[in-house]
RNA sequence: GGCGCGAUAGCAAAGCGGUUAUGCCGCGGCCUGCAAAGCCGUUUAGACCAGUUCGACUCUGGUUCGCGCCUCCA
């Protein structure tokens, strides 16, 4: 049985669709201005697993991430570049693309684009001001009047007392309450612009995904996620437009039954943040670390568990996944139908039933890698492939892993690795059939000098008597 | 200031009111020509102070420290 923690109730809570074996997921995806970095990598990531997870449990997923690509800060982007709108969000999109399929991300079922959605918006704010949510104020702007709905703060937890307590912006004084927010800007100069009964103008942030959700996935569905910055006031204020929105009746629509928050990724105990400018984009650490690295990485805290990137850390990832496909090494696994009734298979669902808990599922992995060394059996090593699998990992090919392209970046520039020198494959197969050689003729001191002259280039051999095989370091 | 989260061994990171988490590193052994990998064993825990309990890392209260949200942010 499935538990979810849900922000909305601050506990784990059993988790029941609103459709019998159906699952509706709404996750709030990148605005698409530049590269992704590791903050957005988790959220992937982490959704993903989620997506994955329920539909290993047979649940029939109806997985929605959206892309804002319409908002301030493209549109000065794409002023800065001297290139349109849309150059530059598609850019962003194919880049955005190319790093989740790297880091084994499958596409949710829908990626609904905020553009596309214009007219859906329009709508929704109509429908909020002829429901008396929502003003036309002065200047052509189109506010949600937080005070005409109730249950304001009920996710994130605050009062608008308190809110109001804590404003540090300068108040829009267009606005009747400091918290009210914009559903709709008016059009201001070299700024693209949509026609709408309130005049020419563009839609505020938050009505895209009130917008999208309700016309993807239902006016009511099962999971909301997105990353914790998200929860206020973005969060807040989409429960606080579809709820009002989609009233009858005067009462409001219950908009999501569990809302999920992952935690931040952070560099030295500190938020990874644009803002803050200290960042690592995705392919940055990609040029250094495998991608499938960086998703165990990810997958090895819990998802709302703070998570600090450092090299370190990287690098320890490296070497624990190591061990797992060292384990998967040699194995000709078929692949099977999990039987959950296997203790550690039903410790993995255990786990993982528990809110997630991709830790605790990976203590099961290297449990069953210990078996795999120890009883060489192929059905457990089918058993572990199979459990990875469900996270995303451990699908390639062993040695494809271990004797992985070495990362460019890190390599000493005097080798060849890819030109038959020192370091590459075929230079090391060579030696190595020299060193087999040498070992037959007790000339140790040869064998020993070829292994060290790999070892300096990051090839390290293993001897067993089936023979000799390497991987890199 | 308001609201919230956290503090676990050298590092990372989970569960659990009493029984080995797990990975990396360290140490000892087995294996090996020697290594590596693997296997076996093993040293380092639960910020601090009280309380509840037969028994607390795990529950309760307090203290200290760290972090996040309250402004765009995954």
């Amino acid at each position: 049985m499935l538990k979810i923690y849900n922000t909305l109730a601050r506990e784990k809570q059993i988790f029941t669709p609103i459709i019998a074996g159906k699952v509706s997921m709404y996750v709030c995806g990148m605005t698409v201005y530049d590269y992704c970095h590791l903050g957005h990598a988790r959220v992937m990531v982490v959704f993903d697993m989620v997506s994955r997870w329920l539909r290993a449990s047979g649940y029939d997923v109806n997985y929605v991430r959206n892309i804002t690509d319409i908002d301030d800060k493209i549109i000065k982007r794409a002023n800065e570049n001297g290139e349109t709108i849309g150059q530059l969000t598609q850019r962003f999109i194919d880049a955005m693309d190319e790093d989740s399929e790297k880091l084994g991300v499958i596409r949710p079922n829908l990626e609904p684009r905020a553009t596309e959605y214009v007219d859906g918006m329009i709508q929704m704010i109509a429908a909020l001001i002829e429901k008396g949510f929502a003003y036309v104020a002065a200047n052509g702007d189109v506010f949600y009047s937080v005070n005409n709905f109730e249950g304001y703060g009920k996710l994130s937890g605050k009062s608008l007392e308190d809110l109001r307590a804590g404003e540090r912006v300068e108040v829009d004084t267009h606005k009747k309450d400091p918290m009210d927010f914009v559903l709709w800007k008016s059009v201001k100069p070299n700024e693209p612009s949509w026609a709408s009964p309130w005049g020419n103008g563009r839609p505020g942030w938050h009505i895209e995904c009130s917008a999208m959700s309700s016309h993807l996935l239902g006016e009511h569905f099962d999971i909301h996620g997105g990353g914790q910055d998200l929860q206020f006031p973005h969060h807040e204020n989409e429960i606080a437009q579809s709820e009002a929105a989609h009233s009858h009746d005067g009462k409001p629509c219950q908009m999501v039954n569990y809302w999920m928050h992952n935690g931040f990724v952070r560099v030295d105990d500190e938020k990874m943040s644009k803002s803050l400018g200290n960042f690592f984009t995705i392919r940055t650490v990609l040029e250094k670390y495998d991608a499938e690295v960086v998703r165990f990485f990810i997958l090895r805290a819990h998802y709302r568990s703070p998570l600090n990137y450092s090299d370190k850390h990287l690098d320890d990832a490296k070497l624990a996944l190591t061990r797992l496909y060292t384990a998967l090494r040699g194995h000709v696994v078929t692949d099977i139908a999990i039987d959950w009734q296997h203790p550690q298979a039903a410790r993995f669902k255990e786990a993982m039933d528990d809110d997630f808990n991709t830790p605790e599922a990976m203590a099961v992995l290297f449990d069953l890698a210990n078996e795999v060394n120890k009883t060489k059996a192929v059905e457990a090593a089918s058993l572990l492939k199979s459990l990875a699998g469900v996270l995303g990992l451990l699908q390639r090919d062993a040695n494809d892993f271990l004797q992985g392209s070495p990362i460019v970046a890190s390599l000493n520039t005097t080798l060849e690795p890819l030109t038959g020198g020192l370091g590459s494959d075929s230079y090391t197969e060579l030696m190595i059939k020299k060193r087999t050689q040498a070992k037959q003729e007790k000339n140790f001191a040869e064998s020993d000098r070829i292994r060290k002259e790999l070892a300096d280039a990051g090839i390290i051999l293993e001897d067993s008597p089936q023979g000799t095989t390497w991987r890199r370091a």
